[in-house]
DNA sequence: GATTCGACGCAGCAATCGACGCAACTCGTA
DNA sequence: TACGAGTTGCGTCGATTGCTGCGTCGAATC
């Protein structure tokens, strides 16, 4: 029970910083004890002490302390990439074969899809998928609808070497549902989160579904789209200044860990750095660079950055 | 007191612009923060911001931007998103360059894209072109304003090396604009036009605008989108059955006139096939297959080939 | 008596300042 | 068709500004 309460002085020598450095924190950027009574001595809780944890660990890793002051006082411990589970059983339903497209257990809509992509039915497949988007929302349709169907046409596609229509097919009118959901929810404040494929990678429909959750959620952003050479994402990194760039590598010849470094590298580095797809692996990444396991994850992370303001030196 | 002022960098990142763009402003235009000691930092108000902000929606529009400027500098501040007054160009004022794309005389609209895109600003590309396509059509609009803009992009691709970015945003921008054509106009008769690039071909932009050009006319139509093999293609077509096939390529070396011999010689022979798209040598087509010079002509033949098709079943 | 408080000052460094120049585009003219 | 004039965005350079971490000092707190 000793964690009730720590003086400003164990508290720097917990942080590695001056008592002095504590102080000036908290008058230049109200990061102090959340209970202080002018002139008596500063007690700082848990809570306080994990804002300031916070903010340690922005600073360190090239943050400018003004922006790093604001992300840390309005963060409720977002960082540690928690859990999200959400495997959802549903009920074995057992379906007829005929030529369709593997979906595994993803439910009737599934498989209506799947049918209409065989036929090659444009129109029904984007009515589907515009009908689920609008009913259940972007990130549960993508897990529940979209991404087992087009697994299902990749597997499919692996196995006989066929299918590549049916794929571009049901690609087209995915991205044309998210670009309607993107633009149904027009974002008001400026963009600060970069979406761009990794050099050379041209599976952008990941990232479209990202961008579309976002804007459901009132997150701006720039879509960069497929194949971006490094210096055409540092550059944009540079121009822009955005405060989370999202790097999407499906597979693994792609994921280049040296793109990752050269967007820390760069001038102007975002506040969080996201590697995202399967194509990446953990024990690769450089420092700093945070994994999301999920469309999800990505989506509260995200939206976790937008509320920080830009603004990089003037207080 | 945190976002009472911007500092000139934050505004820079916000519009898209580059810092030493802001000062020119300010120093050629007036277009500054309202109170500014010389040798001081320049401190942006909301005022200043939203002044600016009418500079940018203004230069997107394809306003010259010394006009813009003196726009901007007179308004009375809060002026909101509401539409000015369009492209019309009230005096004689010379345009001139910077770092820009070129699109020739190809007019203020393609300007304002232009200089959109160069400031990744996807929103002012994307209500630009819907406008377009809104107010002109789809044939106009796409020879008019987005093949100039895509062309001159191109142009300092090729030469310069970089602007790959750009390319991948304008292009994901007009995909979405013909989408949105398309959704808007829902052909009710069966689609009996099959669009596929050629093997290898990944350039799906003009068959898309011949897509949302033909949704315009009422023709229903298939997409199959890029890299279609000819396995693919022929399968295709023996399911369907389409009344057309246009086949495009944009590179010489995609071009590969077997490719249409095999349709050709497919089972159920379509009425016509067309090899759109610069790649094809006129030369090398076997005999039955016509080569559309234009979006135009390609929409009309297969205006033509719906309106016989309808006569013979129908009459 | 040890520690912390608020206030103030200082040195290092990143961002920005003003000035200047360059390259590129458009348009009028020869 | 070629070329010069007018415009425009932005990179560069040396100087300046202002943010940042921390030390110091007299008074107050524990």
């Amino acid at each position: 029970m000793a964690d009730e309460a720590l003086s400003a002085g164990a508290v720097a020598r917990r942080l590695g910083v001056a008592v002095t450095t504590l102080r000036t924190w908290h008058q230049r950027y109200g990061l102090g004890p959340s209970e202080h009574v002018p002139g008596h001595h500063r007690r700082y809780t848990p809570a306080d002490l994990a804002r300031l944890d916070i903010m340690r660990r922005l600073t360190a890793e090239g943050v400018a302390p003004a922006e790093a002051a604001r992300w840390a006082r309005q963060a409720p411990a977002v960082l540690p990439p928690g859990r999200l589970g959400l495997n959802r059983r549903a009920t074995a339903v057992r379906d007829g074969g005929g030529t369709t497209i593997p979906v595994g257990r993803a439910g009737p809509v599934a498989r209506g899809v799947a049918r209409a992509a065989m036929r090659l039915d444009s129109v029904a497949i984007g009515a589907a998928v515009a009908h689920a988007l609008g009913a259940d929302g972007v990130v549960p349709t993508w897990d529940g609808l979209l991404r087992p169907v087009l697994a299902g046409i990749g597997e499919r596609h692996a196995a006989t070497g066929g299918l590549i229509e049916v794929e571009h097919l049901v690609s087209r009118c995915v991205s044309e549902a998210f670009a309607t959901v993107a633009r149904a929810h027009p974002v008001a404040g400026p963009a600060r989160i970069l979406l761009a494929c990794a050099d050379e990678e041209q599976h952008t429909l990941p990232l479209e579904a990202l961008g579309a959750a976002l804007a459901e959620a009132g997150v701006g952003y720039r879509m960069l789209g497929a194949r971006v050479p490094v210096a055409a994402l540092v550059e944009a990194i540079n121009r822009t200044g955005p405060a989370a760039v999202v790097l999407w590598s499906h597979t693994r010849v792609t994921a280049d860990p040296d793109q990752l470094t050269a967007v820390l590298a760069a001038p102007r580095r975002p506040l969080l750095v996201l590697a995202a797809g399967p194509g990446w692996r953990a024990d690769t990444l450089p420092a700093g660079v945070v994994r999301p396991v999920n469309l999800a994850e990505a989506v509260s992370l995200a939206v976790a950055v937008r509320d920080s303001l830009d603004q990089s030196t003037a207080g």
